[in-house]
RNA sequence: CGGGGUGUGGCGCAGUUGGUAGCGCACUUGACUGGGGGUCAAGGGGUCGCAAGUUCAAGUCUUGUCACUCCGACCA
């Protein structure tokens, strides 16, 4: 057990704080809601990067970047877009500083004409620059996205769950038909859906937003929704159906086959370092972080053993031995050879910081040509022969990885409970969290009302909403067409 | 923006009715150690968030101010 480490029963909110400080991942900063993402946090998000920008590019997109400015007056654009965003925006208005008596100050002379802001999300300077790509049908699609930082000025903000600034990706795509753009948000959602459960190893409920919960400026918000270890759910990724909202704010429009000046079909979708935050709360425990080999930065760490000078020589070796072996199959392999700890502190540490499996070696297995490899999701420890430890390796890589999605889609089903009256969904909200499937009418008021009430929002209406169940609203016994996703969220 | 909390060595904290700052971890050096966060010894490091005020004397009292954090409203 970790020492000095919140367990998440005495206080979730302070383990998950606890876990991202100490694991390493990042710090507060001196910026409010801003935080540094320290090397080892970087680099699972680099992971996550790496695994994603592939799938986006298999499915036919490129990168681009775009300002981090954009100017005031392309936001008032589109109206919906505007009152979503107006609220958290932050704004520059000068470009220069100037000493005065009181030290470094803002020069009043260096106003800027027109104000800019710090993109909340790009969408508007994105389609203001597509104006100028498109005048074809043959300059469509525009498959594109961008990897970068935007600023939310959030009221409260918790390290990766919300933070001002985060790193994300968005990607912006312009189509000559509805059906094409639409089509084109469904295969986003499944890419990322594809990533959490088999990269994050991290089960996702697909589903469509309700009108209250949309994205700004989005005819259609398409989600996945996952569940944390304390009962409630998190939005993991977006992709929005914008038809042609964006296109007529900015006038873009092409010429069809047939002749016709049209307007662009569009589409967003974006996925944040948000992410970081939800691989933590699903998989980890409270010995530490618990990392899916598919996106630990080190799947496997060695940690030498030796007493004598000639001992650490001699495991050192086989140490690099093993690393080598292993790396040739492209496992990716810290040898933790810092005679500056001892392999209790070593130990330790790793297992905090989630590497998924430890090798040890000391002069024992030395002389019996074994290793001990230990599982950091069962923390189950096993001496094993020299003999194939590649292959073993190989197979406890892929063991682990399914079994805490496994664990992860065992616990999803555990918590989501079907409910069919309003006592029944306050008493399962209260006590036992998670999803929750409930009929509801289809009325934004319905939705208000339930959430002022309990806090609960309607997460998704899934994608695979059945709708030959009909019903009565759980709260307000009118007739419903099928169940929809409650839950408290972050 | 409302409500709570906290600001004291790098980190976590203590500091009584005001009397000039201490503990644990970390750090440095050395020895012994090394299969789950070692032991012993000797060291280094703080104008107590900031600014005024009361006082012979302020970490402590008063006023103001700033920052961070937690719980809400808002959001990915």
């Amino acid at each position: 057990m970790a020492k000095n480490f919140t367990s998440r029963k005495e206080d979730y909110s302070q383990w998950y704080n606890e876990i991202v400080i100490k694991a390493d991942l990042a710090d507060y900063s001196a910026v409010r809601g801003s935080m540094v993402i320290k090397p080892y946090g970087y680099a699972i998000w680099e992971m996550m990067q790496a695994a994603l920008d592939k799938k986006f590019k298999d499915t036919g997109h490129v990168n681009a970047y775009f300002p981090l400015f954009i100017p005031k007056s392309f936001f008032s654009k589109e109206a919906k877009h505007v009152e979503g965003f107006a609220k958290e925006c932050a704004v520059v208005t000068h470009y220069r500083l100037k000493n005065d008596e009181t030290g470094v100050v803002v020069d009043p002379d260096a106003k800027l004409e027109e104000e800019l802001i710090v993109r909340p999300t790009s969408e508007t300077i994105i389609w203001d620059t597509y104006k100028k790509w498109v005048q074809s049908w043959r300059d469509l699609p525009i498959l594109v996205n961008q990897w970068a930082n935007v600023v939310r000025w959030e009221m409260r903000t918790r390290l990766f769950l919300r933070t001002s600034e985060f790193l994300w990706q968005e990607g912006h795509t312009a189509h000559a038909t509805r059906l094409e753009a639409e089509e084109e948000a469904k295969k986003m959602l499944g890419v990322y859906t594809d990533f959490a459960e088999n990269f994050m190893a991290m089960p996702v409920l697909q589903g469509i937003k309700t009108e209250n919960e949309r994205f700004a400026g989005a005819l259609e918000t398409y989600c996945i929704e996952a569940l944390m270890q304390d009962g409630k759910a998190l939005q993991a990724g977006t992709s929005h159906f914008l038809g042609q909202n964006f296109a007529k704010a900015f006038d873009v429009k092409f010429l069809s086959k047939e002749n016709k000046l049209e307007y662009v079909w569009a589409t967003s979708w974006g996925v944040s370092t948000r992410l970081m935050g939800a691989l933590i709360m699903t998989h980890s425990d409270d010995s530490g972080l618990v990392l899916p080999p598919k996106l630990a930065p080190f799947q496997v760490v060695i940690v030498p053993i030796y007493r004598k000078e000639e001992e650490k020589i001699t495991v050192i070796e086989k140490g690099k031995q093993i690393k080598a072996e292993l790396e040739r199959v492209g496992i990716r392999v810290k040898l933790d050879d810092r005679d500056t700890q001892k392999p209790g502190f070593k130990f330790a540490e790793w297992e905090f910081k989630g590497v998924p499996l430890r090798i040890a070696i000391g002069p024992r297995d030395i002389t019996n040509n074994t290793v001990e490899l230990a599982r950091r999701d069962t923390l189950t420890k096993s001496v094993t022969d020299m003999e194939g430890l590649r292959e073993q390796v190989l197979d406890l890589l892929d063991e682990i990885q399914n079994n805490l999605f496994a664990k992860a889609l065992d616990f999803r089903n555990t918590h989501t409970t079907v409910v069919n009256s309003w006592d029944e969904f306050k008493d399962v909200l209260e006590n036992k969290g998670g999803f929750i499937m409930a009929h509801w009418d289809g009325t934004s008021e319905t939705e208000e009302q339930i959430k002022a009430e309990t806090k609960a929002t309607i997460r998704s209406i899934p994608l695979d909403y059945d709708n030959s169940e009909e019903g009565v609203c759980v709260y307000s016994g009118k007739p419903s067409k099928g169940r929809v996703v409650f839950a408290k969220s972050y």
